[in-house]
DNA sequence: TAGTTATTGTTATGAAACATAGCAATCTTG
DNA sequence: CAAGATTGCTATGTTTCATAACAATAACTA
């Protein structure tokens, strides 16, 4: 037996091999500290990428906003809602149904404000794959997502 | 003004290139794959994961699964008696308080087809990325999932 | 133009993942 | 031995995510 007793912490892990756990772990550790850099001004990391998202898209629809952030309509409503809420997006009907939505000044600023975390964030992690092709790196999640998306159909 | 109107599907969508939004779409499109791969066998991600491990490491502790797996010991009650209660996987006390895990026959021929189908999941994705260091991909990966739990002290 | 179809925001609801607190039994350690 | 740590477990709550239905409205089509 080459497995003498398997009590202690010397697991041996065979999933920690593979591609997309590792993908899952590397997500999720990106995404922990994204929501503790974005804790520090009472935004999770939703919160945030709408702000970006409408900050770049002035009178875009809230639905159309969903789609693009994977988000399914019905949850949309209680996430923008708490963000109309406090003051930081303003909802402006363009049709008899759509929502237009936009940042308000106070938006805007906070916005501002989550770019530069995100920026921090981003680059933070950047400086660990100093010398190795970022680029690459960069594509290679881009054909994985879009594979996915592919194959979901 | 340059941007006329984001009424349509034309919206600017700023945090496609970061890494953290990549990284979790990636980490999404490759869960979902292994999602839908495993459910034509019954067993959601997770179960599929604690097979293989249990399979690796037979008489491996019910909590120390959980840790290297990243699950509560709370949480692993119901996912670990649910696939004793399928006949896959036994439980034996090795302590007064600690339950020794093993695959049963059947659980041991569940988790050679799981195994087979991460295979070729993993395959999927890596045709995609033919040509390109998928080696490097992995190195960058573990780097940042390392950091997340250092950073997370 | 009239009637069908699709879309939007919304509510209600449920499933699933994840975390906390406490407990009795038991092991470990000083 | 006594104190503290650990294990499995229950109960509970939170957060995320998905589904179904609905009224109002827009878009499309015959």
């Amino acid at each position: 037996m080459d497995k003498p007793a398997p009590s202690a912490d010397r697991l041996t892990d065979p999933v920690a091999l593979r591609l997309g756990y590792m993908l899952r772990r590397a997500s999720a550790a990106m995404m922990a500290g994204l929501g503790i850099a974005l804790a520090e001004i009472g935004l999770r990391p939703v919160e945030g990428t709408i702000l970006i998202l409408v900050g770049a898209n002035p009178g875009c629809i809230q639905s159309d906003v969903g789609r693009m952030l994977g988000i399914k309509r019905a949850n949309m409503v209680p996430l923008v809602a708490a963000l109309a809420g406090r003051g930081l997006v303003d909802k402006s009907p363009v049709d008899g149904r759509s929502l237009a939505l936009s940042l308000t000044p106070a938006g805007e600023l906070l916005r501002m404000q989550v770019d530069a975390i995100m920026d921090a964030h981003e680059t933070r992690f950047e400086r660990l794959l100093a010398g190795r092709d970022i680029a690459l790196l960069r594509e290679a999640l881009r054909l994985i997502a879009e594979e996915g998306e592919a194959g979901a159909e």
